[in-house]
DNA sequence: TGGCGAACTGCAAACGTTTGCGGTGACGTT
DNA sequence: AACGTCACCGCAAACGTTTGCAGTTCGCCA
């Protein structure tokens, strides 16, 4: 990590900026309550105005027990010295905060940060902050955060377990404190709780049926690690396909190959072999993509010759030549039925409905290198 | 927004999954202290054990005036009940949380992920807790998204300002409550405040002297907006370094294009108007790319007779053919770089030493599409 | 026997809210 | 004159911590 820091003030960054702003004309004429040095509290606002505290409160939610005139006032003052209420008192009266914890493997992928943008716009309508921890996909620090987002006391935790996790004792133990749970994405296999998912077998099915109704016939797939759900669940959805079709299965075909390079390679290898094929269903689009590259390279013509699919990755199915066919994992949607699960969990009087799972039906999304 | 939902159990999902591990050995032999509801506090400790709270909390944290044989027995209980210290009484009592805020344009682009990637490292290693905010480029949302940090009495905050903001009095409300304000990215004009971000100018510059120092003579730029700050940088820099080499600017190689789809057609009308040039500067990777399909349509090799530079959206630039040389933009350090900036401040016991500008050489990545 | 540290431990207040309950006038009704 | 009603407001406790200060035991020494 070798950065250089330049120290000395920008010349050319600042070209022509205005004056400056560095003038607030609020906070002006107050008085002496709020000069302490917190924030302005609903006590100071009782001082001012010389009525209790409790009247105060009452007053800024509307009680009906509060004259109007009273009200007025509360309010006018709250407006004038910029009252913020202290979210964190409110936790600590109702023994929980109207915040929400996201464990979440890796920030930094199209897919994850969809959902939590997903995840962001809703609880935000719904008056919650979230709270973001990164496991970076290590059990350690996936339960270190389960640890943080108890000590926050959280209303709610929505969790995409980590690469590593095959212990599940963190999650036992918030659920054992009553905080609600939900799972996306990376569920915990046999643990009864609220999960959405995608329905990769289905998603691999259409996408397989695709490449069958647009003629294909020698289909080879690029196949993710068979020891991860994701990767078993792709391979039978196409399995079945093909065998729905009639198409005999060729061991040949189907590589275990989810990364660019390793894409690059198998095709390479296919080609060299001389196996005959016609479409290629690859497990994410950097895989696809690194297919496409070398068929290219080979002079293989795309569609015409073969047909590409790839599976979910994000930004890059627009940007390559042809545009990719893929599937869109909808991440955002994950995010925000997600949210809005757990946060019927949250607001629930009786929390002991029948835990759900909702399966989303990825879309196939059919773009120029299948058509 | 049309997704379809399975509601059936998956029948196909968990194929093999081992028992069910619903069963959770910890929580078995514990008092009624734990049973009432909630979490297990101080008081529940100090109630089982027959001693004061204050000895309780003195002894979670080694005093020294509390004997050897109290603390023990205090530690053991309290990892037997699993006691989770209250982060929000604490933060009530301290008038702080141990948290900080960030208010980010939209979390689904490689960079400002990166950015809180960088961000929630160090503030995890420092024991504090990041809330994020999505402005979602709106200033609205800005607005109402200080208002939430302060009612959650962040420790300090971290803002990247929206497109639309162009009045700052929300900002100028959290300083004037003393929260600690550090500014990454998107700065604000004229505001004397911490802040990091990239030196655009610079690595423009650095950009077109790698283009003319291999040889090209006629480099187009693709700009960006010249309203925005970093369009007039980068355009400003690519001028710098065409007239200290001598080189003539052609304002007709000067094209605002900063998407895909307008550097696709700004590369065409380059070929049909029969202009001469061997190297185009984009404004971003995506514009670059555009440009690269286009030439590459029309024949034009790539580096050989023109060479493409593109400037920082992350993952794109490796996976073109060429690879893409491009500009490193560093947002995992400048998350971090910016959240170290911030503890600083918040930990400082006297807070009026000078602000402090950061700015951050972007390194220039050399590949295929240039060389 | 009284005094004095030393070694522990507890009391109580505070952080900023909310809320059940009780109180205080004013006014109208018997 | 006594009572009930109504509208409005305040008291106090509670949420879970921390911390200055004030005890309360000791043992020990003069």
């Amino acid at each position: 990590m070798n950065l250089d820091f330049v120290e000395i003030t920008p010349k050319y960054v600042f070209l022509c900026w205005q004056e400056a702003y560095d003038q607030n004309p609020l906070k002006s004429s107050c008085s002496e309550a709020d000069m302490k040095s917190g924030l302005v509290t609903i006590k100071d606002l009782a001082r001012e105005l010389k009525i209790s505290a409790s009247t105060v409160s009452r007053a800024l939610k509307n009680h009906p027990d509060i004259s109007e005139a009273t009200k007025r006032a509360v309010h006018e003052l709250a407006e004038k010295l910029n009252y913020q209420p202290n979210a964190v008192a409110l936790s600590l009266k109702q023994r929980r905060s109207n915040t929400i914890g996201v464990i979440i493997p890796e920030i930094v992928h199209y897919f994850f940060s969809s959902v939590i943008s997903g995840i962001e716009d809703v609880a935000y309508d719904a008056g919650f902050n979230v709270i973001i921890c990164q496991s970076n996909e290590r059990y350690e620090r996936e339960v270190a955060n389960t640890k943080t987002l108890l000590a926050s006391r959280v209303a709610g935790v929505l969790v995409s377990i980590s690469k590593e996790t095959d212990d599940f004792k963190h999650l036992f133990n918030l659920r054992d404190n009553n905080v609600p749970l939900v799972f996306y994405d990376r569920i915990v296999p046999g643990l009864q709780a609220d999960q959405v998912i995608i329905d990769d077998f289905d998603a691999s099915y259409r996408v397989t049926r695709h490449l069958i109704d647009s003629g294909r016939k020698q289909i080879a797939h690029f196949a993710g690690p068979q020891k991860l759900l994701i990767g078993r669940n792709r391979k039978d959805g196409y399995i079945r396909a093909l065998n729905e079709a009639g198409i005999p299965i060729d061991e040949k075909l189907i590589i275990e190959a989810d990364t660019f390079e390793k894409a690059r390679l198998a095709a390479m290898r296919l080609i060299n072999e001389k196996r005959k094929f016609d479409g290629i269903f690859a497990v994410n689009d950097l895989t696809a993509i690194g297919a496409m590259q070398t068929l290219q390279k080979r002079g293989i013509k795309i569609p015409d010759e073969v047909a590409v699919v790839g599976f979910s990755d994000g930004r890059f199915s627009g940007i390559t030549d042809p545009t990719l066919t893929s599937v869109d994992q909808h991440g955002y949607e994950m995010g925000s039925i997600a949210t809005e699960m757990l946060l019927k969990r949250i607001t629930a009087k009786d929390n002991d409905y029948p835990f759900e799972t909702r399966i989303l039906n990825a879309n196939l999304i059919i773009r120029g290198s299948s058509v």
